[in-house]
DNA sequence: TTGAAAGCGCTAACAA
DNA sequence: TTGTTAGCGCTTTCAA
């Protein structure tokens, strides 16, 4: 900076005021000053503006992952609005228990960020506890946390409204398939269970837990497993609603691979909308993650500039059910020994 | 730092050092420095140490996007060798030719990383020439880039396999359904469609250009368009090499909405092995997106290191052709006219 | 093995 | 509107 002072023949202060777009730099040495900082490629360096500003303008966040549909999606979004605020993003992915140990131990984003989003994760109270005291704000995206800052999808009513449209259809015998093992995730999971179960209650139908069961996500094998399970019941489904749409696609492989036919025989509904639901033509719940990360980004942007507002906000994202071809009314029932016919 | 210095009863650069883990410091006053920092939760500020040392401890990424399976992967697979190097990584996302013109005129990664990696851009020689005097090492990862560090699938040779596959099955017409408007990724799809005319060559085969049709990635009224243009040929191809695995679903998808069997009456290869190939069971060209995030960062990390080393190290990954069942032997020819039945 | 002091590149308060 | 000066929180000599 002080080359690009002495080059356009004035002071850093007055560089530096020129660089960062302050009113209070007359015209001609405006010009002088940006002439020079292009012929020089002179960059601000962001640590030692930080160091004394207190501000990093860089956001971090918390993931999982990043090679997930979601993830990929919703960081996009987020990445998008934090350019436009000039805001960089620095990510920390936390792929098993190890790292995120080391992470919440050391909390590096400490004093690196100005603000920190975490996805995704199922914390603890302890591990909560800890990122309040990291003097910064922390929006919990795709989780609800009590008096935190959260932004997140209706999942219940999401798995509600697609286990409704199940429902509408004449399906009694509706299956649950879950994800496990997916630590981190199992927040949506939850919720998602419990929409489903709530429409059933609405509908007057019995829980029955035999109906619900459990497979890695993306894993032929524990799909077929799961399928399986159900198929052998004394009274199987008529229709299954996956928690995602993985596992959707996943459950109808394994039934085409038996040739039962979908939905002919079975219906199947997923959960998320993800490109993979067109390839299969999936009924499915939609969420857009990309919506998600933009709002959690802007939540957190404005949160820096006024750490007192909406400090308890939460932001409850809609769904909606995409109808496709893998739903349909359940095939009539067998004669029914019992009754004579007409 | 001061705080942890005073309750330690040390000077600041003891706190420093033992922080660093130098080995300069006896293991009582380590001690008492290290419990010190733990009770105040004292993390360093990366900005302060990176004013004095030059050196910031974070990996800087260029990329197009972060939704999509090759980005996601590979950068899973990078930033785990950054977290192992105690490197943070920033993302920066440029989308489209805005953004990108941003960047390269303020280049705002200067001096606020320590790397760069350009994730498969298309670069022009005066967007490579700025990234020349960025005064970091620049790795260009899914390109080659002449007398710079690259890191890259061997996609010629990938295409070329695929191709001869499908010779080898006894096709003679084959088809290249290419990818268009994916700006930044053209690099890829160039080499394949070497690899692919390498293939006929060597068989002996003429190139037809009526056989090269493209579609916007991941459509499915593109990639209609495109079969359709390739079953209205006067000789209709017998088999598919497609860029991508999702261009090869939305033809496969196409066709079997056709009622044209895959195998039977057309073979289709795809290039990548992302997670949808399975559930189409794709014969595809196989790549390690992971592989080559972990790569580039290992590389990266060592130009670091050394910013004389490998200056023009090219790292060439392989791939592998899985034969899955949408490859078969061509349909047996239509009985020729001019020639009698045995 | 430890501490004192200088200074990294910038911004902010103050003075001019 | 501009310049001078102090200091942000570290690391790194250099001296002890």
């Amino acid at each position: 900076m002080a080359d690009v002072a002495e080059r356009a023949g004035v002071s850093t202060s007055t560089v530096s005021r020129t660089l960062r777009g302050l009113s209070t730099v007359s015209p001609e040495v405006r010009a002088r000053v940006e002439q020079a900082a292009r012929e020089l490629d002179f960059a601000v360096s962001r640590h030692a503006a930080s160091l004394v500003t207190g501000r990093t303008r860089n956001v971090a966040v918390l993931v999982p992952t990043l090679s997930s549909w979601f993830m990929g999606t919703a960081l996009s979004g987020l990445a998008r609005v934090l350019r436009a605020a000039g805001m960089e993003l620095t990510v920390y992915v936390i792929p098993g228990m190890a790292e995120r140990t080391a992470f919440f131990e050391h909390l590096p984003a400490r004093r690196n960020a100005d603000a920190l989003l975490v996805f995704s994760f199922d914390l603890t109270d302890e591990e909560t506890a800890r990122l309040d005291d990291l003097a910064m704000p922390v929006v919990y995206v795709s989780q609800h946390v009590d008096g935190r800052p959260s932004v997140y999808v209706d999942d219940v009513a999401g798995a509600l409204h697609g286990t409704r449209h199940l429902l509408n259809l004449g399906h009694r015998r509706i299956a649950y398939v879950r994800t496990e093992g997916a630590c981190g995730f199992s927040f949506s999971s939850q919720e998602r269970l419990v929409g489903y179960r709530q429409a059933l209650a609405e509908a007057g139908l019995p829980l029955d837990d035999d109906l619900v069961v459990a497979t890695p996500a993306g894993d032929k094998r524990g799909a077929a497993e799961a399928v399986g399970r159900l198929l052998g019941l004394r009274e199987p489904p008529t229709a299954v609603f996956a928690e995602q749409d993985e596992v959707a696609v996943a459950v109808i492989w394994t039934l085409r691979a038996t040739r039962i036919e979908v939905p002919g025989q079975m219906s199947v509904v997923g959960f998320d909308d993800q490109p993979v639901a067109q390839w299969f033509d999936l009924t499915t719940v939609a969420q857009s993650p990309s919506r998600i990360g933009q709002e959690a980004g802007e939540l957190a942007l404005s949160l820096i500039d006024d750490p007192g507002a909406e400090r308890e906000r939460h932001l409850v994202l809609p769904t909606h059910v995409i109808p496709r071809t893998t739903t349909a009314p359940p095939p009539a029932p067998r004669a029914e020994p019992q009754l004579p016919p007409d």
